[in-house]
Order: C-alpha cells, then structure tokens, then sequence
RNA sequence: GGGCUCAUAGCUCAGUUGGUUAGAGCGUUACAUUGACAUUGUAAAGGUCAGAGGUUCGACUCCUCUUGAGCCCACCA
C-alpha cells in the first residue's frame, strides 16, 4: 500500500465498477422494503454548482438504507430549466449576431433542443465523479413524451374540474419587437423624466405618465393621510382633456404619502404596482395602449398615437386647459428597458392561464399538520405553512417557446377553448369552427416539475404497464406502485415554496397520496467568505475542481461535518485539508493493518455480537463495547438526520479513539486474537463510514482481503 | 413594510426533549518523532455562550425586549 492515500487512483475505477455491477439499482435488494428518493433534476445544459454536492445528503440515505437491506431507488433526472436555458441560449445567439426573431417557432425550439443535447452528460459525469449512487437506468429528463403527456393530462384534469382560469395579468412587452420578456431580459437604467403634478378635481397627483390617465380606473391616497381622509371612498369629479368624468378615491398601504402630493392615479392595466392595488380594490382594469405601441379608442382623439407621441401631446392639451400645476424637470427614476432594443418596456395585460390554488393548498397543509409528511428541520415548516395559508393564484402561463407547450387551442369564432391531453383537435369542441388556433404560451417550468415525483415513477419503461397516450386514465408502472409515495424529497430551503410546496399540491390533487413522506432541507454553500456565490459576482467554486483536488470522500465529508443540516455554510480550505487529512489518517489504519497481517487469519467475522464471544482480554472487550455504543449512535443520528453529529462522532472515534489509543495499545502487545480483533474493527468501522466516504471504503475493504464490495455488506446494526 | 434565520474560543462551526467541570477543526504555544501516518503524536493556553429582563430547584437551551448580521417576499407612481 501507498505511504499517502491518492483518491485519483481509485475513485474513477470503483465508480466505473460499481455503475457496471448494477449495485445503484434498487433490484440489488430484491426482497427488501422501499425507500426512495427523486433527485431534484439539475440543469441538463449547465455545469454543477456547490449546491448540487450537498445532495451527498441522499447518497449518504441511500447508501446507508441499502445496506440496511432496503430496495433503495436513488433516480436522476435533468431538468430543461425552461427560460434560463432560453436566455442562456440566446445569449449564444447573438454572439453570431443571430436573435430569437429570426427563427419561427419550430426552428427555434429544435436549435435549442440541439444546443441542449450538445451540452448534456456533463453534470451526470459530475454527479459521478461525487460518487452518487443514482440508478442511471431509470434517468429522466423533463422534456421526455411521457413526462410531457402526464404534464398535459394534470393541466386538462384541473381544467376539466375547474380549477384553472384565464385572467389578466401584466406582462413585459416590447411594442418594437413585438414579445413579451422575462424579468431577467428587462435592464434598467436610470433616467432622468419630467415628473407633473396634474390636477385631479379638487386633488393633485404627481406622475411621469400622463398619457395613461385615460386608463385610471382609481386615485389612492395612505390610509392614515389626515390630508385626504374625507375623500376616501368617494367619487371625485375631475375635468381631464376628454372632458368631465368621475372617480373613486381609495386607501392602500402601498401610497408613499411623501411622494409628490401623496395622492397617486391607479392605472392599472398599465403598471405593475397599479395592478397589484388594482387586485386588492376590485377595480377594472382598462386597457389604453395597445399591442402595437399605440393608443386605443380610450384615449378619445388621441387614439393612434404612439406613447410617446400621446405623451407630448396629452400635456400641451392639459397645459391649454391649466390642468398642469407645474412639472418638476429633475425627477430620477429607474425605467425598464428592452435588454436587445433598449426601447421602454411597456408592461401590458395579457390573459393568462391560472390555477386556483386555496381548493389545492388545504389538502397540502394538512398532510404537514397530520404528520403524513415530516419536515426536517422541523423550523421550516412555518414557512410552508405561511406560504400555503396566504397562497395566491399561480400564474402557469410563460412566453417562451423552451418548455411544454400549453395544449389548448382558442376559437376564433365562439372565443372558447378546446383543452386537451395534447392531442391537436380539428375543430372546436364548443362550436366545431375550424379556426382555432394553440395558445403560443409555454408552462412555467415550475408546474411540469411539480409533477416530478410521480411522473418520474410512472414513466419508467421497466415497468409493466406503460403509459397509455390517447387515454386519460393514468396507469400504474411497478415502480410507481413500488415506490410511490417516496420517502424523502432532499433539497436546498431556498426552494420550498416554488417546488417542494407545490410537488405537495400538485402530487396529492393527481395521485390522491403525498408525493413524499419526508422533507430534507440543507442550507446554501457560500463563498470562503460568507457570500452568496454567484456569477456576477465571479465567485463561484467549481465542486468538480475541489473534488479533484482534495477527493470525493473528503469534499463530501466537509459538506456534512461541522453544520447542523439546513445551516448555511461558507465553503472552507482548511476544512477541506482537514478532511482530506482524515482520508489519509483512516488509510494508514488500514496500512498498518496491512503491515502487520498474520496469514493465517481469516477476517470472516462480521458481527458485533461474534466478536463479543471472541474478545477475550478486557481491553479488546472494551473496544468491542465501544464499537457497539458508537454503531447504534450512528444508526440513530441517520434514522434523524443528524449528518453533522454522525459524521463528528465518526471522526472523533476513529482519529481519537481507535487510532490513537486502541491501535497504540495493540501495537506493544501483537498477538493473534487482538490483531482479529482490531481489524474486525476496523471493517464494522468502514462499513459505518461507507455512506459517508464511499470510495475510500471500498477501496480499504479490498486492500485488506474482501471479496464482496462493501456497497453489499450489511449495516453493522438493525 | 411583512416574514425567516443567525449571534458560543483568534477564525469556521457543533451542542438530541433545559441537568454536574460548554465541545471539534483550523490557528497559537511547548515538547516528541527516521517507528501505519509530518496530511503525525503528547500536552497547554483560550469562552461572564451578543446585551437586558423573565419562567424554573436549575437556562447556551424556553419566553419578552434591545442591538448587530444575513436571507426571502412585497414595493419605489
């Protein structure tokens, strides 16, 4: 054996060993009990960051409820990341001065299919390379027919029962190009704008928009403003440039009363914060600029006109019939900017698909409050609780072209819609008009993965029954029957709300069962120095890299010692040598075990409970006793996902204990029966480490004579 | 503005349901060492557990307030 323990010799092979043995498939234990867990997909087409290591978290179950003889099913999957991976494509598109507009909508969804499928194997090599155990057979990937034609027949059971709607909502639209952008596509910039205090009646507001009054459908004032208190829920006769009309006056929280005059004109249509107020107030939202940039018949003679053109014009009108009390020149502000035009991003309503959500959330709540789900740690529930108690209708509807596509078609003769399982229907179902035409809106990315867990399972083409397209009846696959609900569902916090609450909804509404019976929450890697890793900042850490330098076993082992699970951490070198150190430190046990080899000695005995017939002398008894206590710890800081104290406690016993007091004991006084002894030890030792330092263990157990890999040897306690 | 988390040794962090002298790693100091391992060993120094008050026989642990740090959500007309 090497002096230094070099993981670069070994980690590749025994990967390559182990996937080619199939010990990562649940059938390895083909009479055990199920357990579970969907890896939460990573981005097909982006590499790793240093939160993904922290899934070591389920390896360390799954290892550990395998060799408790579990028919354990650890299944990976990739996700299409649907707009993050339309921005970073398009990004790559104008490199070669090439934009999404100069493609249809075919073309474009296949070129970013193929530039996905260029990208793809990189994080599942990465995932490798941490020694996940995941049962590559059954990998899915969010874009696949079957998991799109689960994802259709959801939305059409929701639509069919009610529970999905079409509603306005503001969207952020560019008039030159024609499209609406995500907030990641919108770039502010400061700007310097006229600001007018125009005369409302007996009020004045101040604003930069003028040419949208004609969409007021409100004026707000504070609640607790003295200045205007009697005007609040009365309608004021104004005199505007169309003439005289009437408007209602309301309170929101959301009116700075030391802005301009405190009194602000609620447009809905045509602001975000406006719509927001506009939702709380019940009031109508009125539409004054059209898709085109222009004014729509609202705007009486102004109609036609451009916004800016309107603008102009409305404040000379005004200004003729003293309307304009006086402008402030040197007003500031930030204005959203198309990131590819730079013109002024006009957010416009737009109906959209929603999802009833407070029908959907009750069920959920309850499954956390009666137990059928357990949320670790126990803190985090609180905010799902807070989340679900004041949930608010979920828009699904995305303008982009990478994702699932929404299978509904709308006729333009009855103006109904025809939903279906993804089929494309000839004719309306209403009034059987062949002028229909798709909805071009995609699925938020969050309503496909919300149906992850079961999707994944009833999909799988090792099953018996396999789904059956045309039919709306979902069968059950073995592995859905076998692993379904599943037992944990291991994640960072930062998603709780977005996913993990919503696979809850979702899973119990399409299956009638929880779609997990644990919730796992770790918290984020930092930086060395406590920051968020980020790109813009330039401080993110390849986990690959430190992988390579200072080994899987050792980056997995810092990643769970010393934080409490749902922690934070700052990534640290000293902590990452410390452990690699240790990796070194349990080589050179084995060495020494090694070294020392009597031949005639079989290393057979594996139980605890034989060596305690067998240990003779009163230290061996000792140590046998200490192996003992330190086994059924370990099993019951796993069975309570306290990773933090089972791996402390490994550490310290081993480093502390065995090394520098047993082996130092045993070394003046080689006999036979302690040398067994020892290195009984030692193996039950490795096999409590295994979940943990997979690599290094296997590697440890063969060096010392094993036949079997240690993925199936048996957890040294019930 | 609403909510959450954190504050323990110089640094990074542990500390099960409140229970004797509060732990680890790194760092520091002294010594040892061609011996499984210098990616080592033995030993030492170092903390009024952020502050104040309360509950209790007993509080790092539970409650309230204050201060400081970070995160999430909502928003800037």
């Amino acid at each position: 054996m090497d002096k230094v323990y070099d993981h670069k010799k070994v980690e590749e092979r025994i990967y390559a060993e182990w996937e080619k043995n199939g010990y990562f498939k649940p059938e390895v234990n083909p009479d055990g009990r199920s357990y579970s867990i969907i890896l939460p997909p990573p981005n097909a087409n982006a590499p790793l960051h240093f939160g993904h290591a922290m899934y070591v978290i389920e390896d360390i179950l799954i290892r550990y409820q395998r060799m408790k003889g579990a028919a354990a099913l650890w299944l990976p999957g990739a996700d299409h990341a649907g707009f993050e991976t339309q921005f970073v494509f398009e990004k790559h598109l104008a490199n070669e001065g090439k934009s999404r507009f100069d493609y249809d909508r075919e073309t474009l969804y296949q070129m970013i299919w193929d530039f996905v499928q260029e990208n793809r194997g990189g994080m599942e090599s990465q995932l490798r390379k941490l020694g996940f155990s995941l049962d590559w057979s059954r990998m899915k990937f969010t874009l696949d027919p079957d998991i799109i034609s689960i994802v259709y027949r959801t939305f059409r059971r929701l639509y069919d029962d009610g529970l999905v709607y079409r509603a306005k909502r503001l969207v952020n639209y560019c008039t030159y190009d024609g499209t609406s952008f995500s907030d990641l596509e919108v770039v502010y910039e400061e700007r310097k704008n006229p600001l007018y205090y125009i005369k409302y009646g007996p009020l004045t507001l101040a604003t930069t928009r003028p040419e949208t009054k004609f969409g007021d459908t409100a004026v707000a004032v504070h609640p607790d403003d003295k200045r205007y208190k009697k005007y609040i829920g009365q309608e004021i006769e104004i005199k505007t440039v169309l003439g005289k009309a009437k408007i209602k006056v309301i309170a929101d929280d959301s009116v700075d009363p030391e802005f301009g005059t405190g009194v602000v004109k609620i447009t809905p249509a045509h602001d975000f914060n406006d719509f927001e107020v506009g939702q709380r107030h019940n009031l109508k939202i009125r539409q004054v600029i059209g898709f085109d940039g222009k004014m729509n018949e609202h705007a009486g003679k102004f109609a036609g006109l451009y916004v800016k053109q309107a603008r102009k014009a409305v404040v000379e009108e005004m200004q003729k019939k003293g309307l304009i009390e006086k402008i402030d020149d040197n007003y500031i502000h930030r204005i959203g900017l198309c990131y590819k035009c730079k013109n002024v991003i006009e957010p416009l309503p737009r109906e959209q698909w929603f999802v009833k959500m407070e029908p959907l959330a009750r069920p959920a709540i309850d499954a956390v409050r009666k137990g059928k789900i357990e949320v670790h740690p126990k803190s985090f529930e609180k905010i799902y609780f807070q989340f679900l108690e004041n949930i608010r209708d979920w828009n699904i509807s995305r303008q982009i072209v990478w994702g699932i596509r929404i299978p509904a078609w709308f006729c333009e003769k009855c103006l109904n819609w025809t939903v279906t399982d993804g089929i494309t229907p000839e004719k309306c179902l209403k009034c059987e008009s062949k002028t229909i035409a798709q909805d071009p809106d995609t699925f938020d990315t969050w309503f496909s993965s919300a149906q992850w867990p079961f999707a994944t399972l009833l999909t799988q083409s090792s099953s018996k029954s396999k789904i059956k397209n045309q039919k709306s009846k979902i069968e059950n696959s073995l592995d859905y029957e076998r692993f379904y609900p599943t037992t944990v569902m291991e994640t960072g916090y930062d998603i709780l709300r977005w996913w993990v609450a919503r696979m809850v909804i979702v899973g119990i509404y399409a299956t009638g069962k929880v779609p997990f019976e644990n919730v796992v929450l770790h918290g984020l890697v930092k930086d060395p120095y406590g920051k968020k890793m980020s790109k813009s900042k330039g401080n993110v850490v390849n986990p690959i890299e430190v992988v390579e330098q200072y080994g899987a076993d050792a980056v997995r082992f810092a990643l769970v010692y010393g934080t409490a699970l749902g922690n934070d951490q700052a990534l640290s070198y000293a902590k990452l040598q410390g452990m690699r150190n240790f990796t070194n430190k349990l080589w050179n046990i084995g060495r020494f075990i090694e070294m020392n080899r009597v031949s005639s000695i079989q290393y057979r005995v594996s139980s605890i409970e034989e060596l305690k017939k067998i240990a003779k002398r009163k230290n061996d008894k000792e140590w046998v006793a200490k192996v003992d206590e330190l086994t059924n710890q370990l099993t019951n800081n796993l069975d309570n996902y306290q990773f933090n104290l089972a791996a402390e406690r490994l550490y310290e016993f081993i480093w502390h204990e065995f090394a520098d007091k047993y082996i130092e004991d045993v070394k003046i006084r080689i006999d036979k029966d302690s040398y067994l002894i020892l290195t009984t030890l030692y193996l039950i030792l490795l096999r409590l480490l295994h979940p943990f330092m997979p690599f290094i263990t296997e590697e440890l157990c063969r060096k010392l004579g094993a036949k079997d890999s240690i993925m199936v040897s048996s957890w040294p306690a019930k």
